[in-house]
DNA sequence: CCTTACTGAGTACGCCGTTCGCAGTAATCG
DNA sequence: CGATTACTGCGAACGGCGTACTCAGTAAGG
């Protein structure tokens, strides 16, 4: 069974005989993006899916070999349509546009911060990505480890920083209350934490900080902490 | 039904009435990250577990409301008994400690990497780690709010590299194949992405970079990001 | 034109998280 | 000291999941 061996970036989409295919995994991908957008990451079950386009459940083992495989399919598809970033020669700048550019993109896709499967084993459009983003720091006489280094530190700190953004509204639209409901369910426990007298900085945290319904609050917190990261890769380029 | 309003750690382990509970939070806890380590997150079924325990499957909800609580006491379980770092007064020596402690125990337990549960509503454990943290890095002279930038930009640089450095070997993992056996079903596709000629810096990294069998080479990469950011968390500190 | 290799998909298997109801037990109250 | 109350463990069952098997139908290659 071809569908069983290798990387599915390497397996034929249409097989040389047989009738044609009545989907594509364009078509598929899509679907079963909507839907994680739409009802979450575990809405898109092999079975809705395939309700969602008109077909039996099975049919879908046609064109992907296991569930982690679609996975893998919308991630790349993500990475090749809704990643925008700009490398027009400024390393800071382009390192910038493209950390801005992932962290938005997770944003709107929040099942993006949590794949199931491996970020390591990637598809063509990840690759593309990855390439350009080497692009901006070469030339800089940095040798290729160097290089890495400052991408995977910068990749690291964006995809972190977007898994935090995203847990708690995660958190909020799993339990099924709306926002208010859920923060009112924590209350109680933050208090006693507070009222625990323990944790002294975190109740100047609770108190102090920025009122957590500022909608702007976790996006300055990215810029800065983004600068911070840049200034620190900076030490690394010569001369 | 007490069990299902609120937080767990507001919940009282021991009911007023009734007999007594033949397990603890504690003990649960215990076997399912014994499993979880073991066998991977997946194989911590709620009956599973229950098997582990000498117990029905039924019975764990006497103790938890739903299985991502148990996930929840489990990851605060982890921040308490395996997160060692040290707090000593120099800011820098000891952010570096609670990073390579953080990664240390993540790598140690892969299921932290990808908590389906968030991380926001965290336990008690959780809570006095980050006060600690905060604590290392009071009295510089830092608005609470700069303090958080600090801990947060640390924090998601070494969740996101924690996540990088697991994805492969959870991927190889999950393949049930071994890593030889693993590493020659992505060689053709590798290949082929070379052979395009489109990814040349990719084809410089697969060629030129240290050996992917060097053990060392994660560990490098995660300490020589780590200065850097710090470097960058520098610059934050007035005077 | 027949052989070959594919296609869609109904059905089924063995898991999963979780709920319900019930029998048994310990603390509390009158 | 019963009676009451509120818990305990848990067998059974529900609905949903990923996936394998099987088989009839179809299009291309020889």
């Amino acid at each position: 069974m071809s569908s069983r061996r290798g990387v599915i970036w390497d397996r034929p989409e249409r097989a040389a005989r047989g009738p044609a295919p009545s989907l594509s995994r364009e078509e598929i991908t899509a679907a079963a993006v909507t839907l994680a957008d739409a009802q979450g990451i575990e809405a898109v079950s092999m079975r809705a899916l395939a309700v969602e386009l008109g077909v039996g459940a099975a049919s879908l083992y046609r064109y992907v070999a296991r569930k982690d495989e679609l996975i893998e399919l919308m991630v790349d598809a993500m990475m090749g349509n809704d990643l925008q970033f700009e490398v027009r020669g400024d390393w800071r700048e382009d390192l910038c546009s493209f950390a801005h550019g992932l962290r938005a993109m997770i944003l709107r896709h929040p099942w993006m911060a949590v794949p199931s499967a491996g970020l390591r084993n990637f598809g063509p459009n990840t690759a593309r990505c990855y390439e350009q983003v080497l692009s901006a720091i070469d030339r800089l006489g940095l040798e290729i480890d160097e290089m890495l280094v400052m991408v995977e530190t910068l990749d690291a700190f964006v995809r972190g920083r977007a898994f935090e953004e995203i847990s708690e509204q995660e958190a909020v639209r799993r339990s099924g209350l709306d926002q208010e409901q859920w923060m009112q369910a924590q209350i109680p426990y933050i208090e006693s934490l507070i009222a625990s007298g323990r944790y002294p900085l975190l109740t100047r945290v609770v108190f102090d900080a920025r009122a957590p319904h500022d909608p702007d609050r976790l996006e300055h917190g990215f810029d800065l902490g983004l600068e911070r990261v840049l200034d620190g890769l900076a030490t690394m380029i010569p001369e």
